[in-house]
DNA sequence: CCGCCTCGAGTTCT
DNA sequence: CTCGAGGCGG
């Protein structure tokens, strides 16, 4: 980037930046997430190593935001409250290590010790405590001057108002949050009155310290944690925490001692395990210097102190830019947007594509190619692009528009609904994408034939259509560029062992439109053999439920057409059909699961049929209907609609258990 | 006809 | 996993 252009965009990130920032911590709300936030400002930061002319005296990375409101009385805190800097890997931390090691004596050095605690997605308060009594309880402000909210602290059952100590004076600090399930609750609450929603636990709970009608705050449910104790100039960060129990204070138990950074590391991994688990969220934990005399030693760079910082996990969104475009035509001819992304790290995974759906979605979201983008990997895996910043625009982003034509055949396309279809039915990219569905993992499920190899097989016009698949030799194969004896031999005895097929399983890799899994097994189930179903009227298609007109009359159509009718021929000759199995028993009969996240002892498939043997029924969306959400490792967004509906939900050896 | 539920299709990356 | 669309009951 050169230099000019640089200097713009530093120019408008600091805008974008600080108007979140203020919004985040005058005015406890939030238009974007942390980590989006976060991924702007480590753009800016980067934009500034590069060109360090550029710094300026009002950006973020060199000064605090947050003044206190107005509408509080103002408490001066007794040392500064400073912030935590962030580390959002391994390398971050050594770096941290290495960088204040600089500042301390080889003796020093050797004595570092660590002193870890989960980061509580709440709000800082420095509590005032005189003869043992609770005086005055304040939020961070600016860090020297806070907000006086102590008649709301009052209301908090975690926070005593009376401890144990001789002290004339005790000044602690903590973290006021609340549950996950609270914020869920107000949330719900928030949305029946169609008022604008909490965007995070801290958000909330900031808010409700933040009333200034303290009964508000009381209904609120918070909860509090203390984390530092001010004094104690000899001892370490460990012995503070044992003293503020001692005096009656809530600490957290999961809080650790760690000899070193292997350790220190070890409880960030345990810390991600225990995330799911938690009544509380977390979004990292804070890593602190364990001997008080040192971190005091080490002193503060700006905001932050130098002994201590905030190892945070791997954000769920982050900050791209749309370099392009592009179009991808699907097995059904349908054309899906795709948008080419600068890569970025989200959650540990570098992420260059996201799909854009379809038109209205680009409209919906105003996204032009150039754009700057808040892109996100919620929970899931899958890419999705959140919003656009409109302030980051320069003039010239391009539109985008769909095709006219399709990209791989030329032929003119069509619109129906919302997306455009390719009409041709010779189209390369759509026999390719019914090639690829056809050795899927639940059609014929053949194992070592993935998309390269089927198109070197269509190029060589080693095969015409699937059913030729079954007719190859390894002496087909061999002649191919790169391709070794022995992997020819795998991939032959492959397609030969999966030969055998049942009904079901046969009619879904015909990729006929509308019908999937369970409509091909509906339609199993109906006909009995593919004969049957062949012959079928439309009316009888539609006599089956869950199959109204428009599917039934997807399936007619490729019945009648006569080059369909001619593959079918074919591929009854290479294969062998066999009937759907027989459900075993009646031990799951009317009950219904979803699953989500990773099992361990067996797969999804296998767990799915394992419940349709037993006459029960697997659903891929969670409703008021569903009887059991199976939960496996990374689960992901139905784990959280199974909470709010209140669906029973039970681990892999429960569910093993209700199967035997 | 509306609203809920479920299915199908498309998609990412290790 | 998410979104849109098809199916179906009220």
């Amino acid at each position: 980037m050169k230099k000019e252009e640089a200097k713009k965009r530093i120019k408008k990130l600091i805008e974008i930046i600080n108007y979140h920032r203020r919004l985040y911590h005058v005015f406890d709300r939030q238009e974007i997430s942390d980590a989006a936030l976060d991924s702007l400002k480590k753009e800016l930061f980067d934009l500034e190593q590069k060109f360090p002319q550029l710094i300026t005296p009002d950006s973020p990375t060199q000064r605090v935001g947050g003044k206190p409101l107005e509408k509080f009385k103002k408490v001066k805190h007794f040392e500064k409250m400073f912030s935590l800097n962030d580390a959002f890997s391994k390398e971050d931390v050594n770096s941290w290590v290495e960088r204040i090691s600089k500042l301390l004596d080889e003796e020093e050095k050797k004595r570092i010790d660590f002193y870890c605690e989960l980061k509580i997605d709440g709000l800082a308060v420095e509590l005032l405590y005189e003869e043992g009594l609770l005086k005055i309880g304040s939020t961070r402000g600016d860090g020297i001057i806070g907000e006086d909210v102590t008649q709301n602290l009052r209301t908090i059952e975690a926070i005593p108002l009376k401890i144990k100590t001789e002290e004339k004076k005790t000044v602690v600090r903590g973290e006021v949050f609340l549950s996950s399930e609270e914020f869920i609750k107000a949330n719900k609450e928030r949305k029946k009155r169609d008022l604008p929603l909490y965007a995070s636990p801290r958000n909330l709970a900031a808010g409700s310290i933040r009333q200034l009608d303290s009964k508000i705050t009381s209904s609120r449910n918070l909860d509090f944690f203390t984390y530092d104790l001010i004094g104690l100039p000899n001892g370490t960060h460990k012995e503070k925490h044992e003293k503020l129990k001692e005096m009656g204070f809530r600490v957290s138990s999961h809080n650790r001692y760690c000899r070193n950074l292997e350790e220190v590391y070890n409880f960030y991994e345990d810390a991600q395990k225990k995330r799911e688990a938690l009544s509380y969220e977390i979004d990292g934990v804070v890593v602190i210097i364990n001997k008080n005399e040192i971190f005091n030693k080490l002193g503060s760079v700006g905001k932050a102190s130098r002994g201590a910082i905030a190892f945070k996990f791997p954000g769920v969104q982050a900050v791209s830019i749309i370099e392009d475009i592009r179009i991808q035509v699907g097995r059904t001819g349908a054309l899906t947007p795709v948008a080419v992304l600068k890569p970025v790290k989200i959650g540990g995974v570098i992420v260059s594509k996201a799909t854009l759906h379809n038109e209205d979605e680009i409209r919906r979201l105003n996204l032009k190619i150039g754009d700057t983008v808040i892109v996100e990997r919620a929970g899931d895996v899958i890419p999705d692009i959140v919003k656009p910043f409109l302030e980051l625009r320069t003039g010239k982003e391009k539109e985008f528009k769909m095709p006219e034509f399709c990209p791989v055949c030329g032929k003119k396309t069509k619109k129906e609904k919302v997306l455009y279809y390719c009409p041709n039915r010779n189209c390369y990219a759509i026999f390719k994408r019914s090639f690829y569905h056809f050795v899927s993992k639940k059609a014929f499920d053949i194992d070592g034939l993935g998309p390269k190899i089927i198109d070197r097989l269509i190029e060589k016009k080693l095969v015409l259509d699937p059913a030729d698949l079954f007719d190859l030799k390894k002496e087909d194969l061999v002649p191919l560029e790169r391709f070794a004896d022995k992997s020819a031999e795998n991939i032959i005895s492959s397609i030969k062992s999966k030969r055998k097929i049942t009904l079901d399983r046969f009619i879904y890799a015909l990729g006929i439109r509308g019908v999937g899994e369970e409509t091909a097994r509906d339609l199993a189930n109906n006909f009995k053999s593919i004969k049957a179903l062949e012959d079928s009227a439309k009316e009888e298609l539609e006599a089956i439920g869950n199959i109204g007109p428009v599917v039934s009359s997807f399936i007619y159509k490729w019945f009648s057409d006569i080059k369909n009718r001619k593959y079918l021929e074919k591929l009854k000759k290479v294969v062998e059909i066999s009937n759907i199995k027989e459900t075993k028993s009646e031990k799951l009969k009317g009950k219904s699961f979803v699953f989500t996240g990773e099992l361990n002892s067996i797969t999804r498939e296998k767990a799915k049929e394992k419940v349709r043997m037993l006459g029960g029924k697997v659903s891929s969306s969670v409703s008021e209907n569903i009887d059991y959400l199976v939960l496996g490792d990374n689960p992901g967004s139905k784990l959280k609609r199974a909470k709010e509906k209140e669906i029973k939900i039970i681990k892999e050896n429960d569910f093993l258990k209700l199967c035997s």
